[in-house]
Order: C-alpha cells, then structure tokens, then sequence
DNA sequence: CTCAATTCCTATTATGTCAATAGGCTTTGT
DNA sequence: ACAAAGCCTATTGACATAATAGGAATTGAG
C-alpha cells in the first residue's frame, strides 16, 4: 500500500523546481540536492516533461524549470502522471476489466471509500500549499 | 498503491465467515465460495487464527467459525494484521526508522494526510457494515 | 568552429515481494 | 483404524521496482 519511489521522487522534484522559480536548474543540481540517484531522476523527469509540467532547456547551461506557477499543479496530477491510479484495488482504476464479483463483492464498497478519501485528499492539495508547509517548517527551525 | 491479495482475501474470509455464522466452515468450502487457492488460504487464515478471529476445528468435521460478532471487527483490524501498516510511505509507519530529511520535508505532510484519511475509513468500518451492504445489493439483484 | 556541458533515449540488471504450489505432519470423530 | 480435516515449513515462478549503463543529440561559450 505504499506509494512507489518514483511518485515520490517526481513529487520532490516538482517541489524543488517550485522553490527555484526563474532559474535554471540542471539534473545533477536536482538530484544533489534532493538526493536521488540522477540516472533514476532522469528518467522520471522525462516523465514530466513529457507531460509538460517542467520545461527543459538543452545543451550547455541548460536544465529544468517548472513550467507553471506551483499552484496550478495539484499533488494528484503528479502524483498519477508518474504512478498511474492510485485505486486500492484493480478493478476501481480507470480502464479495469470488468469483475465476474461485482454484482455480489461487498468488500468493494470498502476500496472505494478509501479510494474517494485519498482521492480527496490529493486533489485537494497543490504544490504551493506544500510550499507553505515547507516555509513554515523552515521558520520553525530557525526559532529553535 | 494497492492492497494486495493477502489483506483482500483475509477481509473475503472473514466476511464469508460473518455470512456464516454458527456454523462450521471447512477451508475447502470457504475456498470454493470465494474462489481463492485452498493452500494460499491456509497461510492467510493461519494468521487470522493465530490472531484469534477466527476459531479453528481441528481433525474429521473440523474448520473454521468467526470468533466474536461481525460487529466486533473493523476492517482496519484486519487488513492491519494481514497487510502491516497502511501507512503510504516508510517513514510514517510504526516502527519506522528516523528519517534525516524529516525535519525540512514537506513533502511527507501530504503522505500523512492520506494516511489520515484512508485511516478514518478503515476503522469506522466494520464487517457488520459490508454485511448490511452485501445484502442490499443481493435485494437489488432479486429485484432486477 | 570546436568542445564541453548538458539533456535525451533505450537497454540491461539486481533485488525483492507477491502469490502461489508442494508435501508431509498432526489431530480427531466415526 | 482410518479418513478427514487443520497445521507447518520450504520452494518456486513471475513480475515490478529501482536502479545502472552507455551512448546519441543539442547547444552555449570561447
């Protein structure tokens, strides 16, 4: 039931380029800074850049930048681009084979409320209030 | 982000067994109904007795009875003990290990709603509650 | 114009978990 | 006594995850 490192990785890597709005990041700067693998990292921005959600800049001095404003993006929209549904079970993601149990699965009922509330809670969430988040937890620390 | 069969079939198990009650159920008969690998079963409903929800016979006429009230039992109890935590992302179950980055991460806040959430409706269901449902789309069925 | 820096693309691999299968041992009612 | 059941542990096949690897294409700077 947990979420893979892919989803989370892009996730992290959204936030990063959201808290470098107007600059220029390149891959290695990323990945150094968030601490993922840069090999694994470039495989899974290539997934958000395909779907325009970061932009890339080729060549010498190029790299990443978001490609909108942090809170236009919803943590589902990320979060489904690079894991696919995140339906509990099979038969609830979108283009599911038909269950012979249907008719008669009671237990469904179950996967679909956990589906509704997570569903819920991750369309309800942008990257900007994240970056709240993060804003605050910083002011935090320096208070300590 | 799915729940896998083992946790599936321990709540189809103990269902069958709540739809059942006051009798004695052999694993090939709980099996069959639920079409579910007799052997692979066994490994599940181990656990489940082991647990104490459900109570075994053993030797001829032996099997397999519910151990409290349908009403006793939330499925968070069950997929909790057949699955382990449910919690989205290492760092936030139990017995997790610190996380270094957990100080200045944001994005774990996002992680801890969703666990928040599927939490909220895995322990304010009970087998009771599927049961009641379970029936009212076998009423439905008759009616069509 | 060349070169170094960077992104882009595809293939391969290691690891681990899931889901199941297999086979024999133990208990118990008839 | 024996057949019918549960109990126990080991093994396996398949698949997804999480990387790693290596080179091709692009581009700005000097």
């Amino acid at each position: 039931m947990t979420i893979s490192t892919k989803g989370r990785y892009a996730l992290r890597i959204m936030m990063d380029l959201a808290g470098h709005l107007g600059e220029i990041s390149r891959l290695k700067d990323i990945a150094s800074r968030q601490e993922i693998s840069e090999k694994y990292m470039e495989q899974i921005i290539a997934v958000l850049n395909k779907a325009g959600y970061v932009r890339s800049t080729r060549g010498a001095q190029g790299g990443y930048q978001i490609a909108r404003a942090p809170k236009e993006y919803t943590v589902g929209m990320i979060l489904r681009l690079t894991e696919g549904s995140l339906a509990p079970v099979e038969c609830l993601a979108e283009n599911a084979l038909p269950c012979g149990r249907s008719g008669k699965c009671a237990t469904v009922e179950i996967y679909k409320r956990i589906y509704d509330a997570v569903n819920n809670v991750i369309d309800n969430t942008t990257l900007q209030d994240l970056l709240d988040i993060e804003r605050e937890k910083a002011v935090h620390d320096y208070v300590i």
